[in-house]
DNA sequence: GCCGTTTTCTAGCGGCGCTAGTTATTGAAG
DNA sequence: CTTCAATAACTAGCGCCGCTAGAAAACGGC
């Protein structure tokens, strides 16, 4: 292999990732539905095709997107959970990092969780950034705990909820810190309370 | 007003109804990216431009779409509801007929809670069948909690997280049921548990 | 039976994702 | 230094999209 061969090599790697920035960029600057392959080459300061040469498809770049994205999150997740033996105080960390992430990121955030995608999710072939992320939640529930997948699940799934819909319009978003708290309080609580001594299986069994 | 006239109305209105059904029908088969106005046209056996003389756009099509939703999804959770006064059961009754009818309907779900919209949520103008489907959620909680809104929201956004999540492949939809019930339990569990009498302002202040 | 209004249709615009076929570039052999 | 096969990049175009202008058809009132 030639040494110019090598340069060409890495220019076109280069490019690769300049494809990928030019279309997050694009995207956060106006939304997805602006990312067109016409603009993202025009972007590039290359013809349309060229595009084609790097990813299968504008869903492959999508996906590109969405992965590096992962890899983010996952970084800011695990900076965000302290050496806490306290599980609220962790949760309420890594939950904070998560929607600060998802506020600060919009577009990023779409196409990591909302655009459809065909990235494995819970599965083998799942990106491990992604999977991180997720374990950033689950290191917060007690390790003793059998149920703390479930319990990071439905963590994750109303941190989701709150993101999609205050980014759509459909909650304000200035709600969101009460609306953390809360949630964090209430994933961390005892069921039966002082005041609610609903026998011994509370809530209808899992 | 001549009786031509008035037939002409009636079937007009018949006809805007039926671009409503189609749009829905069509994408509950085959998705909403399967939903073009040429479709659409083909299948109320119109051309196409008719249906602009009944909406402004697709994206109004859509909205008609959603808000015929809103309409069912508040009968449905208001049947749930049983007039019990125990608040967990009558949550979990909630929830449960909330994640039926978004498994039932993704289509219709997706138009209503995921899909791009410019109906107003939360706001004067809010249709009220919505503001009537959100109220079931916060009539769940006690009348003298002045967090019950805030209660609400914070189910339903977990609620809306396990569908959207689950809807598009993040996670695996069977797992809905032990995390309904525990969600449940959480969102009904009284904070610090048996040991810890939390005084008056328990969590950060709202 | 005619005419103005209203309704509906045909045809087309610009833009989309994507690709076939052609041109330009380039590293190496003669 | 020239020539040539291989590679890279481009132009042009396909079928689709949402949407609309202008023609054609249908129809109520006289």
């Amino acid at each position: 292999m030639s040494v110019t061969t090598k340069r060409r090599e890495r220019e076109r790697a280069q490019r690769h990732q300049l494809i990928i920035t030019a279309a997050r960029e694009l995207a956060e600057a106006e939304g997805w539905e602006a990312v067109t392959t016409r603009r993202l080459a025009e972007r590039v300061e290359y013809s349309q095709p060229v595009l084609y040469s790097h990813f299968d498809g504008k869903d492959a770049i999508l996906r590109a997107v969405a992965i590096e994205g992962f890899g983010e999150l996952a970084d800011r997740l695990r900076r965000a959970r302290p050496a806490t033996p306290e599980p609220s105080r962790a949760l309420h960390a890594v939950c904070g990092a998560y929607l600060e992430f998802a506020a600060e990121q919009p577009a990023l955030y779409q196409a990591m969780f909302v655009l459809p995608t065909d990235v494995k999710f819970g599965h083998a072939e799942t990106p491990p950034p992604l999977r991180t992320a997720f374990n950033e939640f689950v290191s917060c529930f007690d390790p003793d705990d059998p149920r703390r997948e479930l319990f990071a699940e439905v963590t994750w799934s109303a941190l989701h909820g709150m993101v999609a819909l205050s980014d759509s319009g459909r909650i304000p978003p200035n709600g969101h810190t009460e609306r953390l708290d809360l949630l964090v309080t209430q994933i961390t609580a005892t069921p039966g309370g002082p005041a609610t001594p609903q026998g011994g299986g509370e809530g209808p069994r899992t």
